[in-house]
DNA sequence: TGCATATTCAACGAGTACGTTAATTAACCG
DNA sequence: CGGTTAATTAACGTACTCGTTGAATATGCA
């Protein structure tokens, strides 16, 4: 993995990470807390909340022997970003010129990367 | 995998999909000319195009040998949806009373997934 | 000190991802 | 038909993902 986007994006593909990022959305919560919702061990959500770590969508504190969770949504920012800029493909109406108005429409506006 | 939120941002998780997208924004495409700008292999990009064509993100008709690829823009418009619900987290200000706000702001409407 | 709680690290296995090269399928054309 | 071009499929290697269980680390407390 070698950018940071790819990098958000993997982290978002699972929705495991994407329930840890709704619950963190009510506030911080411990690993315990963020584990209980799921069927799968506490060492699975550790991993979990690694990835979403090095991803840059949580911060992690130190309070006693908890490491409080925090949501940090600057790189879904990032994500949200590079998908405005494909916003006119799904806003267009599809009614018969559409092969010739996309056309135009896409003219010399390609999105990067 | 087994949704399709997913499945689409497993598929934009990597570089050359991406690029592929931003070509496809220009209009279609045959396979021979997604690929000519990558240092890969074309049975390589034919796979990049089949991963993104499992996620729904292009269509592909059939034009006398060609595949002609286009961009099919829908998936990304869940994601700017499945985004838009962390909005006000990115566009929250840190300026001191934030931890108190933050839990204001926050409560009671937690994103979904 | 000694034990309980919270969390991480290590090692393993099954499945998947991404690249390669070689072979195959599909359509056009002389 | 036979050759060329476009694209996919097959087989393979390497690496990563995601789960498991067991051991280690860190802190709080009697």
């Amino acid at each position: 993995m070698v950018d940071r986007l790819s990098e958000v994006f993997s982290a978002l593909a699972d929705p495991t990470r994407r329930a840890i990022l709704a619950r963190l959305a009510d506030g911080e919560a411990t690993v315990n807390q963020l584990a209980e919702p799921f069927p799968i061990s506490l060492q699975a959500v550790s991993r979990h909340l690694k990835v979403l770590e090095r991803a840059g969508l949580i911060t992690r504190g130190r309070a006693a022997q908890w490491r409080p969770c925090r949501l940090d949504a600057e790189p879904l920012r990032e994500v949200a970003d590079w998908v405005t800029e494909y916003r006119r493909f799904w806003e267009q109406r599809y009614d018969g010129l559409d092969g010739y108005l996309r056309q135009l429409q896409q003219d010399g506006t390609r999105p990067e990367e």
